[in-house]
DNA sequence: GGTTAAACGAGACGGTACGTCAGGTCTTCGT
DNA sequence: ACGAAGACCTGACGTACCGTCTCGTTTAACC
C-alpha cells in the first residue's frame, strides 16, 4: 500500500480558501437575491476571486450550487431502525421534511431542479450526486420489510418523492406531519 | 337598456394574426432548439413582429409559452365516467399519460416548471392557469367515491400528480401503463 | 377668367386649431427639453393631436420648428435707414443682436442649424426660408454705400453672419455692442 | 532614483488594436453612410469589437469621431513665418483652407459641431480639443504684428474662423484663394 | 536558493440578449 | 376626409453577463 503519488503536480496547489469562499459566497446570494440573479461575476466578487478562478474548476452556477449544497446537507441522511417498516418509514420522512424545513434549503432544492430541467450534464450530475443518494437511503429502508408495501419498492420511492417535490415545487404544500402519516398509512400492508 | 356598447377603445386593434404567430414560433423554438435558447428576438424574428408587440401583451417568455400550451392543449383534459373509481382513476392516468408521451409536450413542461421556481408572478400563473385546472379534473373524478379512496382526495391527488411530475423532472422515467395500474392499486380500498 | 376657385377639395378642412398647438408645443418643448428629447410623439401628445397629423403636414421635426421660429420671429427683420452706412450697419447689428439675445432664441437657432447638418433637405429648407432672407435685408442696407466698404458685399455678408454665428455655435461669446462697434469698423473705408 | 513605475494597474491591458480598428471605422463611416446613419452597433461591427468596448473608453459616437479626427489631423496645423503678418496670414488661410478642402473631412467637422449644439459636454470637449487649439494658432500669429490689425486679436480670430465656418456649415460657399485675399486685406491696416 | 509552473486577482476582450425608446406606417372609430 | 388614438414593424440604444484572454503576482515543488 504505497501511500507516495499523492501530490505530484508542480506550481501552485488550488488554494482551499478561494474554494470555501466560492461555495459560502453562491449559497449566500442564492438565498439572498434568488438564484436567477446569482451570477458567476457576483460569485466571484463576493467571494473575492476573480472569474477565472471559479471557470477553471466549476462548469457552470449549478455545479458550485450543488457541491456546495452537498457540502453542507450530506451529513445528515438519516437510516432509521426502529424495528417496524412504519416505523422506520414515518422516522425517514420526519428526518427528510425536517431538513425541508430548514430556511434557505428549499430555495437551493428548487433552483438546482429547475436548472437540471434546462442542462442535461447537469442533470445527469444532480440525479446522480443528489437525487440517487436520497433514494438508496430510502430503498435500504423498505427493502427491510418488502412483503409489508403495497406496491414494489422503486413505485414508492416515486411516491414518496414524487409527492416531496411536487409540493416544493408546485404547490408549496406543508412537509408536515399529517402528510408523512398519510403516505405511511397509504403504502404499507 | 342598451348592451351595445362592447367594443369602444379608440385606436387600431390588436392583431390576432401577430399573437397567433408568436404563440406558435414559441412552440416551435422550445421544441426546436429547447427553452432557453428561446428568446424574446428569436420568437420576434420568427413570428415577423417587433418585440415591442411581444412585450406589450406579455410579461416573459415563460407567459407566452404557457399561453400557447394552455391554446393547444387544454381542449383535451377527459373527465371519465365509467361507472367505476378504479376504471375513471385507470382512464384518467391513460390519457394523461398518453398525453404526456406526446412529442413535444413534456420539453414544454420542463420548461414552465422550471421557470416557476424563479419567478414567483409566472408560478401563481402557471399553478392557477394549468396545474391547477388538471388538478380540478382529479378531484372531480375522486370525489365521486370518496369512501373508496384510502387517503384523503387531496392525498391522493399530490400522489398523482406528484409520480407523474417526479417521472418528468428527475428521473426520466416513463409514464406507462404499469404505472397506471399501481397507482390505482396503491388508492383504492 | 373666374376667380371663384379659391378653395375646392372635399372633406373636412386642415384644423388649424392643430397647427398652431403643434407649433407652439414645439418651441415650448425645445425650451423645456432641449431640442434632441423633442419627440414627434412629445409634440403630439402636447399639442394633444395624433402623430399622423403632424406626419400629413410636416416632413420632420425640424420643419416645424422651422415653420414656428418664422412663424413667430418673421415680423421683425429691420432695415434700418439712418443716412450713412455706418448708421445703417450699426443698427441692423445692433437689431440683429437684440433678437440673438432674447431667451429661447439661440436653443431654437442651434438646433437648426445642427439639424442643416445632417439633413440636405432640411439645410435647403433652412438656407432658403431663413439663412438667405436675412442675408438679403444686410445686402439691401451694404448696397446703398458699396464704395464705403472694404471687401466686396458678399465678403462683407459672411464676416458679418460667420462672426454671428461662430458666437453662437462655438464660442457662445456674447452679442453685444463692442462686437457691432468692431464689425462697423472694420469693414467700412 | 528610479522613475520606472509608469504603469502599475493589475488586469488586461487596454487592446491598442481595438482602440485604432475603433478610430478608423467611425471615421470610414462617417464618410460611407454619413454621420446619422453611424451607429455604436455598426462602428462595433465594422471595427470587429464588441459595444461594451466602446462604451468602456468613450461617451459617445461624437468623442470617438473628435479622437479620430484629432488623431489624422493634429499634426498639420501650420505656423508660418514668413517675415510679413500679411505673408503669414494669406499662408494661414491658405493651409487652412487646403485642409478644409481634402474630401472626408467638412463632413466630419460639420457633423460634430452639430452634435456639439445637442451636447453641452461634448460642445466643451469640442472647444477645448479642436476649435482652441485651431484658434491659439491663429493668435499666435497675429501677436506678432498686433499694430497692423484693424481690430483686436480676438475679433480678427472670430471673422477669420467665422467666415470660415459659416461657408462650411451654412453657405456651402468655396474656402478659395480669393477668399484668403480677401480676409487678409479686410483685416490688416 | 534560484528556477519552473500552475493558480491567483484583476479586468479588458468579442459576443448575445436584454428591455426600452422613438421612428414612421397602418388601421380603426368618431366627428 | 380629417383627426385622435393606438397597435404595428423596425432598428438602435445602453446595460448586464457570458466565457475567454491577457497581465503581473504569489506559492510550492524541484533542482
Amino acid at each position: 500500500m504505497t501511500h507516495a503519488d499523492r501530490k505530484r503536480k508542480p506550481g501552485r496547489p488550488r488554494s482551499d480558501q478561494s474554494r470555501q469562499a466560492i461555495l459560502q459566497a453562491s449559497l449566500d446570494l442564492v438565498r439572498e437575491i434568488g438564484y436567477p440573479a446569482t451570477t458567476v461575476e457576483g460569485i466571484a466578487a463576493r467571494a473575492g476571486t476573480g472569474k477565472q478562478t471559479i471557470y477553471r474548476w466549476w462548469r457552470s452556477r449549478a455545479d458550485i450550487v450543488l457541491e456546495a449544497l452537498n457540502a453542507t446537507a450530506t451529513r445528515e441522511i438519516p437510516l432509521p431502525d426502529t424495528g417496524s417498516l412504519s416505523g422506520d418509514l414515518l422516522e425517514f420522512l420526519r428526518a427528510t421534511f425536517v431538513a425541508g424545513r430548514r430556511a434557505g434549503t428549499v430555495p437551493v432544492l428548487r433552483a438546482l431542479m429547475a436548472q437540471a430541467q434546462h442542462d442535461p450534464e447537469f442533470h445527469t450530475e444532480f440525479e446522480s450526486k443528489f437525487l440517487r443518494r436520497r433514494r438508496e437511503v430510502l430503498v435500504e429502508v423498505l427493502r427491510r420489510h418488502p412483503d409489508e408495501l403495497r406496491v414494489p419498492v422503486p413505485i414508492a420511492v416515486d411516491v414518496v418523492f414524487g409527492v416531496l417535490w411536487y409540493r416544493i415545487l408546485a404547490t408549496h404544500g406543508p412537509l408536515d406531519a399529517a402528510l408523512a402519516r398519510h403516505l405511511t398509512a397509504l403504502l404499507i400492508q
